[in-house]
DNA sequence: CGCGACGTTGATTTGCCTCAACGATTGTGG
DNA sequence: CCACAATCGTTGAGGCAAATCAACGTCGCG
């Protein structure tokens, strides 16, 4: 019990960060979460399955749909400190249509949908933290989206790089190609064009 | 004032779907809140103003960015009863980067950010209703995402229909094409292959 | 009436994909 | 520790979905 306490912290810090939350909020909350190590290539969610929100403490997480085709469309990765679920499926409660697998050896926190909705009641804080991570993904993908419409690939890819800098030499290139929508090839292409 | 409580009725029925909300939290949120009128072709929002919240009661509005070409690309429709606005402009009160039009003749009541943020800490059950929408237009726009890099046009099309039928004979073709990111004469190609 | 926005259609171009072959790297079992 | 498979990135030839450009008919509206 204390020592979910002291591995949320780094959870507890970011809501800090958007509003203010007392220890006994945080015993509260932290009575909610569980703790689960997810090693490379393992999977968190496995499409048709129902979704909870993980917390990333160590490592790094993807969630991505499958196409008719085989082919995989990353929609988030989820570094240290993100979160991370099927939004759909955790809200709903409903079978998933992503999967979420690790791309490294990972460790996160849990938290299932009833249990984020009675903290919801019991501290407002958390509803309010939610509240600003919602509106702030929602900006992040609203931005996403036009740029997915008005620039070309090679502009897109550009734009990861300066945006997600960190990234950049993290992850394999085919998953940062499916994650600006080009196949690998074609981004191999773009980054021999001097780059 | 009460004109503002009669106008807004469907909003505060709006927010009793998702929550409870006494008359006296109404009274306290009309208080924050105007209406305007927007004839067709008028801007709500014009690139690099600061962005308000708008409810439409009335016609219909869309949100969009421009591009270095000179290319639409809508972001959102608000037909009645939906909220619209650029939510980073809002958020962060800085220029905004969409224009916001009405297509047809509108009403919309207004509300600021720091109004809406005022009213959280009063009302707290407009907090959740503004979380619960933040997290459905967050799954509206995954799903958005991903049908734009696994989807041809084509199949864009047919979902779009399906999913908005009463848009359908509404709209221009040509916001039908710049909402699912295609040009306007190939969606006239698309539509003429029987169907 | 005439102008401007809209939709259509065809010819041509292009950004990106597909497929295939090939090194380099990683990792895994004998 | 090595052999081998699997995964990854690269490169090239060819193909296709969608864009571009241009011309034309229609309609609503000042």
């Amino acid at each position: 019990m204390d020592d979910i306490l002291q591995k949320a912290r780094p959870l507890f810090e970011g809501i800090k960060r958007h509003t203010t939350l007392t220890p006994e909020c945080e015993k509260k909350i932290a009575a909610h979460l569980t703790t689960k190590v997810i090693r490379r290539r393992q999977y968190l969610l496995h499409e048709g399955q129902v979704a909870r929100a993980a917390f990333v403490l160590k490592g790094c997480l993807r969630s991505y749909s499958i196409d008719e085709n085989g082919f995989e469309h990353i929609l988030q990765f989820a570094p240290v400190n993100w979160w991370i679920t099927d939004l759909y499926s955790h809200i709903s409660q409903k079978p998933s249509s992503l999967n979420i697998d690790a791309l490294e050896d990972s460790e996160v926190v849990l938290l299932s949908r009833k249990d984020q909705l009675d903290l919801f009641d019991e501290v407002p804080a958390l509803e309010r933290y939610f509240r600003i991570i919602s509106e702030n993904s929602l900006i992040n993908n609203h931005r996403r989206l036009i740029d997915k419409m008005a620039l070309t690939a090679k502009e897109r890819y550009l734009k990861f790089c300066t945006t997600y800098p960190s990234l950049i030499n993290t992850l394999p290139q085919k998953q940062i190609a499916s994650y600006i929508g080009i196949t690998p090839e074609f981004l191999s292409k773009i980054r021999s064009e001097r780059g």
